[in-house]
DNA sequence: ACCTGAACACCGTTCAAGT
DNA sequence: ACCTGAACACCGTTCAAGT
């Protein structure tokens, strides 16, 4: 037979579990998913960890560093196999980039993040480390490998912002986006090849898009000597 | 003779300058310029003009409101005259690009929420409207050309944004850049390629890497069918 | 070493009341 | 119509004091 159960003195209630740093992450990942990321304010995660804003100093520097770590910790997701599979190195290469894009669709805040402080933890340089692995396999120069990274990461990472820009919380507020109304407006006279090419500007976020984007930066970066 | 001065009632002191939306958005570029786009908030500003926060909101509309309205402001120095000059297409299509880089680059952090959230004011289309038209001077087909100028929108904005990260507060505190210890570190073994390339890889902003960048996006847009 | 409460120095935005 | 003071509902971060 079993002993009886050890411990018989614990509360009932599970005890408050142990502040950790992947905690703190975790639980800021989910207050972004449900409320978005301006609602994970240092003291909104440490509530949520039953805890006051200031014990959370002691596993993140700033709230920068949080923000950072969020984005680090969805860029796990990525998949990264098509760097050693088989086939053509562009078409691999664009599968790794809509992977990544497909991670930063979901989080399009995180992408706006992205954007303004280049992520650095090691998801993302396991990242980049597969972009400049495929782009070696291709061929491309070093040097027009090294910049040309960054422009298949800015064009990826912009995507997905503007898109969350659109489908969130900017648009439903009805914002004024002078784009659109010059587009489909008045100001036929005023801007003529905006209004000529219409809604072809603003086609958002699709696939084809992304794939379109991605072809010609890998022609560009590839096609362009330094 | 003249008449004996008019208003003699008037006080010493100048009356306080009347509000308008472009006397906020002048006072607000001022702070930006001084103490970095981060002090530039509604009570600041109202202070500098010698009022109150609430009185602002007669002219606009919201903090990110006044934020786009400074984008727009800075966008009225880009030169846009390469557009009816004589030459090859896509040098003056760079031409432009880099004109409108330098103005970024002399405010990053408009740069970078340039980045997040779409400037769409009058100098803004202007730009468009222009790099539109010149697309079009180089044959270049609309579905490509309408996609395209996104894509060298999200460049040369991103270059600048980074630019300004690098050389600014934050790389002045000393930020943790993985990128950059893993370049030149102890993690030759996990990033290889990363390694090997080296400082290629953060060699920053200059105007080499713009130039190429300009050179590679509009190649790969004028020659990726869609 | 870790955690906490309280404090400091701020924010954006709204609103009733004034002119 | 415009302007204002005051209020509401928040922020990030620090720090002395506890365990």
């Amino acid at each position: 037979m079993m002993t009886r159960e050890e411990r018989p003195s614990r509360r009932e209630r599970p005890a408050k579990p142990a502040l950790t740093r992947d905690g703190i992450v975790r639980a800021a990942l989910a207050i972004a998913g449900a409320d978005g990321l301006e609602k994970v304010t240092m003291r909104r995660v440490a509530e949520q960890l039953d805890t006051g804003a200031a014990s959370l100093y002691v596993y993140v520097r700033n709230t920068a560093d949080l923000h950072a770590a969020m984005l680090d910790e969805i860029l796990a997701e990525v998949d990264l196999s098509p760097a050693t599979a088989a086939g053509p190195w562009r078409q691999r290469l664009a599968e790794v980039m809509t992977s990544y894009s497909l991670v930063l669709f979901a989080s399009p805040a995180l992408a706006r993040s992205a954007l303004v402080s280049r992520p650095s933890g090691p998801n993302y340089l396991n990242l980049i480390e597969c972009l400049l692995t495929l782009l070696r396999a291709g061929g491309v120069p070093d040097d027009q490998a090294a910049w040309g990274v960054d422009l298949l990461m800015l064009f990826a990472t912009g995507i997905a912002a503007e898109h969350g820009t659109r489908s969130g919380r900017a648009d439903a507020d009805g914002e004024h986006n002078a784009m659109v109304s010059a587009v489909r407006g008045a100001d036929t006279a005023r801007y003529p090849e905006i209004a000529r090419l219409g809604d072809a500007l603003l086609s958002g976020a699709g696939p084809d898009r992304l794939a379109w984007g991605f072809q010609a930066v890998i022609a560009g970066i590839a096609a362009t000597p330094r």
